[in-house]
DNA sequence: AAAATACTTTACATTTGCGTAAAGATTGGT
DNA sequence: ACCAATCTTTACGCAAATGTAAAGTATTTT
């Protein structure tokens, strides 16, 4: 359960973009530039947005990506689904099935439910969190309404460790 | 964004385990057996729970696996950290600094801010939700307070549920 | 048109996570 | 003691994600 790469360095890209407003463009090699990205992995990232409708392109001598709607009409589930792909699998019991053809627990998962509310639940967070709440001038971000934060990171470990992977995104 | 193969699994393992009891006891072939996972695979799983104290083990013949406190005092956050390690990292700021040694928008980031802020919203639908919440036998799981749930994926499923007598031996 | 600019696509190397396999260590029964 | 059951640890192969590189296509300027 983390944020991709993708999903990371997107969203970095669409914010920077949506600052420079529905009429401003940049350069891929402006973007890497300005968020510190190498030029080809830069050029993936705004591919992959430019596929799933969020920037648009314009090639030729003076072209570049610019914000493809009002900032105000993005929010972040459209870009992290976009880059990071759902949440939770239509195909999530298949993908968890183990060694078995259909997951053992086919029916009666408390465990996928649990998982789905959580997929709910993160999807309500995000849908109600636009790009234009990031580009507000504030030296803190206001977040919207009753976004009950608490104190992250501090579930004890006593030892040993692994960790989770991520997935990607994919787009036409 | 999404749940890990570990993180899946090692949940299933553990919710199989409470529904034990905290005094049952199952080799990791039983819950190889349970779960349609391999032996080997589940021997990782559980090793890993041991090691993060969310389950104890005993060698020799006639032992196994056993929660290691009562499943109300387990909550989601703790086993899914475990697993998957932190929902966001705490360097985070260096792991996505792109090519430079220091990420550009080191300070004043609107974009880790918001993140950072759906890790603690994420840590807080997990910690309210206990394993003891998901073994429950009604037909479907009654989610603690305020989860504004939003229809995604998971559908209702009915619930008949049994689990089977386990073996014991003696606690460690 | 030719050349320069800039997006587009495909292919590839590297890293990380997934799952398997095999050898090691500990306990209990005979 | 010895053997069998069972957890423990380490090492390995495979697949997916990360990031790079290079060749291709479109547009504008001269």
């Amino acid at each position: 359960m983390r944020i991709s790469a993708l999903e990371e360095y997107g969203l970095r890209c669409l914010v920077t973009l949506a600052k420079e407003g529905t009429d401003g463009m940049l350069s891929i090699a402006d973007m890497a530039q300005k968020e510190g990205l190498s030029v080809p992995y830069t050029s993936k990232l705004l591919s992959i947005l430019r596929k799933n409708g969020l920037v648009v392109a314009e090639r030729g001598r003076g072209g570049g990506f610019m914000i493809a709607r009002d900032p105000q009409e993005i929010d972040l589930f459209e870009v992290i689904t976009a880059l990071g792909g759902p949440i939770i699998d239509p195909d999530h019991c298949t993908r968890f099935s183990g060694q078995r053809e259909e997951c053992v627990h086919a029916d009666n998962c408390s465990v996928h439910e649990v998982l789905g509310g959580l997929a709910g639940y993160i999807q309500e967070f995000l849908s109600r969190t636009t790009l234009a709440d990031l580009i507000s001038t504030g030296p803190v971000i206001e977040l919207k309404p009753l976004s009950s934060r608490v104190n992250i990171q501090s579930a004890p470990r006593p030892s040993a460790e692994m960790s989770g992977g991520g997935m990607s995104a994919d787009a036409e």
